[in-house]
DNA sequence: GTAGCTGCAAACCTTTTGCGCGAAC
DNA sequence: GTTCGCGCAAAAGGTTTGCAGCTAC
């Protein structure tokens, strides 16, 4: 693997997706971040997400746009078929479907549970 | 809701997806007809699909690129995480997830179970 | 001094959309 | 004849990449 040096630009990025609640997109990163960093490119939001996401510093999440998520320990998401956020949900991480999945010659290395529906603020609308 | 015609495009759009087991995007449909319809467009592929999807006559599965399936039973599948290749999983659908997830306010419609691991044919390599 | 990383911009890929013609009814 | 769907091409996101200059070591 290549040797990694620190840049300010990557721990900011990393602290954007694990400081905010709804497992930013690169675009979401990218806003949060320009306030504070006036100079920074979209380019590098992308590049850092996909290279700590490879190093497994953090989760990628599946959808029409990447979403990103700095916890690590496997939990279950709600996303919202109305407005797309992407919540955590209650139920725990049940390895015992990784096991009884292992079935046909595939070598099961985790799973991702995401339910759909309606989250409160739009169900109120 | 429209009127809906027939049409020939959108008969062999739907049966190529029926027809393949690999859970096509809109390109595989696309290159899977062209030889059959030589004049097919690309985006009549994606009109066809999102119209099937939105009609509840094709699954549309998550992912960095949009796939369908036409096995319209919940299920499981398994994506490789080496080739990419999305199969069907052996797991049914439990719908008593659906029951413990809805709390927090949210309503919960279904959900998507898709585990991640490599498949037999990326094993033996 | 030598890689690695950034900012910028162009390229790429997937998906959507506007338009005029042809097809279904 | 009236709509709806198609083919074509352009546009619209989202994401990746090449490059020259800057930064960590």
């Amino acid at each position: 693997m290549k040797e990694q040096r620190y840049s300010r630009q990557r721990e900011r990025i990393y602290q954007a997706v694990r400081d905010s609640r709804e497992h930013p997109t690169a675009q979401m990163v990218y806003d949060i971040l320009r306030p504070e960093l006036p100079k920074l490119s979209l380019g590098t939001v992308y590049r850092n997400l996909q290279q700590m996401a490879a190093e497994g510093r953090l989760a990628q999440l599946d959808g029409p746009v990447a979403r990103f998520d700095a916890v690590l320990v496997p939990h279950t998401h709600l996303c919202c078929a109305n407005c797309g956020q992407v919540a955590d949900g209650g139920l725990p991480y049940d390895a015992a479907l990784d096991r009884a999945a292992m079935a046909g010659g595939w070598t099961i290395t985790g799973h991702s549970l995401t339910f759909t529906g309606i989250c409160p603020a739009c169900a109120g609308k």
